[in-house]
DNA sequence: TTCCATTTTATTGAAAACAATATTGCGAAC
DNA sequence: GTTCGCAATATTGTTTTCAATAAAATGGAA
């Protein structure tokens, strides 16, 4: 918030994202408007504007006269959430190997770079933000952006389901996963590169619980009380 | 808008959409919002909201001090629009396979009527609705949200793109290419639906002037004038 | 003490008034 | 007659104010 202090609608919407993305916004979370207006030192306005279109986004689900909350996507969310990427990564990777530059390929290094000095220095928000961030950055470079779009509302609802559902002490991604995808693609090997994403995705939704017995979403008291 | 004469932001944005579909309301298009509040018997409020949400679907621009019109989509954006249509429609049809009730058949049979009415009443506006319908039809019954969120955007802007590249008198769509749809999906045909599908959105595709020749938004005065 | 009803408070929703910007029309100068 | 600059107008953008709704607190009765 660099700027003069006064974030617009779309910078607005952006930070929540990345707050999400980040997990320092918890799924549930309450938006209260006068508080965010505050925060963000602008009118309630531009606060109902950014959060209709994170709305819009799938982000946060507006109940009337209650108010914004940041959404807690279902079970049935969850895997819907990665059956779409499922079908949609596959043709980004595809996507990438046709369009994809010189440059992109740079940024593509740079980015596995940063990843892997998150890891070194253990800092688990960044390693969070910086592999959803993967997946978009392949995004961008896919050629089709509406498929780009798509997965830009995806890839937060991934971040808000394994803050849901995740196993706590689960081992984070392979380390080199990214990098692999990167180097299929880099070598032009369409059917191994898609492998290796469908993969990848695999193994993030195999360590999530998402076994369809408790809905995250309701307190399970019986449990708790014994 | 029969309700109290007072339709609420989704209604209006859904009143808009279908003016799209319908071909009523051509890409180009300016949304005053003066305009549309008087006739809507609305508040201006209500109008930039729904302008807003209409924007994040793609459906409309919004240009800062300028105002909101009805998006032109390029040369290059309905190429898009096709390539990820060919994405996301085989696996609508794999969906409905799984998931369709009977139920949905029995939707699908009553709007494969109401098209074949239309054919025979000759009301090329309620063709051109009912072809964009049927295939938000059968990506409703896909069992997954947000396949169906990426169709209901889709849909409308492929109508944009007809009303902009349509060959004028190029014939209609086959007549009964979504009957024969329906009928592989049913009988559980899968390889056969898929196919039948795709080769309908070829289809369509090939009856455009898509050749990027010249984008269609900007006016060609060099040819207008000689 | 507990439960229910009522009042109070806080928050969201809508509209109207005001400010800023762009477009259009007009007139003067070249 | 054309072009440039200025003024007028219309439209969008923002804030402020007011209304409606829901949550919370209070108080009384069982």
């Amino acid at each position: 918030m660099s700027e003069v202090d006064k974030p617009d609608v779309d910078k607005i919407a952006e930070l929540i994202t990345n707050a999400v993305m980040e997990h320092r916004l918890a799924p549930g979370s309450k938006l209260s408007e006068s508080r965010m207006a505050d925060a963000f030192k602008v009118s309630r306005t531009k606060i109902r504007q950014a959060l209709m279109v994170l709305a819009e986004n799938g982000l946060v689900q507006l109940f009337p006269n209650r108010g914004a909350f940041i959404t807690s996507p279902t079970v049935p969310e969850a895997l819907e959430v990665f059956s779409a990427r499922r079908l949609l990564e596959p043709e980004v990777v595809r996507g990438v190997i046709v369009h994809a530059k010189k440059a992109d390929f740079k940024l593509l290094h740079k980015h596995l770079e940063q990843e892997s000095e998150a890891r070194k220095s253990n800092s688990r928000r960044a390693i969070i933000r910086l592999s959803g961030d993967f997946h978009l950055l392949l995004a961008s470079m896919c050629g089709n952006r509406y498929i780009e779009k798509m997965m830009s509302e995806l890839c937060p609802l991934t971040c808000l389901i394994i803050a849901l559902y995740d196993i706590p002490q689960a081992p984070a991604c392979p380390e080199n996963d990214h990098a692999n995808i990167v180097k299929a693609i880099e070598q032009g090997e369409e059917s191994l590169a898609v492998e290796l994403m469908l993969h990848h995705l695999a193994h993030i939704e195999s360590a999530l619980h998402l076994d369809g017995a408790n809905d995250a979403n309701e307190v399970d008291w019986e449990k708790i009380l014994g």
